[in-house]
DNA sequence: GCGACAG
DNA sequence: ATCTTGTCGC
């Protein structure tokens, strides 16, 4: 694959590619569920995918690739920096996930093609966004218990949604990816959630590419 | 023009 | 992302 070096080849590749992003549900439950993360030491990165059942969040595969940093990071180009080794991370799976859960946003984006999206429609696996930090938009502040969500709006349109995964703490923000609806895609991260504010899928693939760097 | 800005 | 101490709470 041949990846953009300029910001504007960059943002023609969004543009392009952001006519291909489908914001509704596609089947049942997911079964296996990826979490994808990124971890940095100067031009050094490790990339890792971390499978989980459904059912019981449970590990089952695993992968974590080393690389070297490629693209500035830069607002708004993100994905740039992290899909090249996202995917070699997830061609070194023995499983296929039916749900990819990124670290950033889906939709919730300036041109509406953040990281989640980006990944989803490279893989064409349905793929949700769930960013710690707001990127765009404006919002209420969602009630404090756990489950509680308030609209994300960009130029007067819902992007994402901001999710109370627990009692009290700092909410996530959540967005469509590809292939999946928000309602969905915040169904799902709420069961990702169970105990702690973020995902398990995170939190794993954190800890995968934190410990192998 | 100024400030804000996923990780 | 990373730079960074102590502190409050389970």
């Amino acid at each position: 694959m041949n990846w953009p070096t300029t910001a504007a080849e960059a943002i023609a590749v969004q543009e392009e590619l952001r006519e291909q992003v489908d914001r509704s549900d596609h089947g049942r439950a997911p079964r296996f569920v990826a979490g994808l993360d990124v971890q940095y030491d100067g031009d050094r990165l490790a990339a890792a995918v971390v499978v989980l059942e459904w059912a019981t969040l449970a590990e089952v595969d695993r992968a974590v690739v080393p690389g070297t940093t490629k693209f500035p990071y830069v607002p708004g180009l993100f994905a740039f920096r992290e899909v090249p080794a996202l995917l070699d991370a997830l061609e070194q799976l023995t499983s296929t996930p039916d749900l990819l859960v990124c670290d950033g946003q889906g939709v919730a984006h300036p041109r509406r093609f953040g990281l989640a999206s980006h990944v989803g429609v490279l893989t064409g696996i349905p793929a949700i966004g769930v960013a710690k930090t707001a990127f765009v938009g404006t919002h209420a502040d969602p009630a404090s218990a756990r489950g509680s969500t308030a609209e994300l709006v960009l130029d007067g349109e819902v992007v994402g949604a901001v999710v109370r995964t627990q009692d009290g703490v700092k909410p996530l923000y959540v967005s469509v990816g590809h292939r999946v609806s928000l309602p969905t895609a915040i169904s799902h991260t709420l069961h990702l959630s169970p105990r702690y504010r973020l995902p398990e899928t995170t939190r794993a693939a954190d800890r995968l590419c934190r410990d192998a760097l």
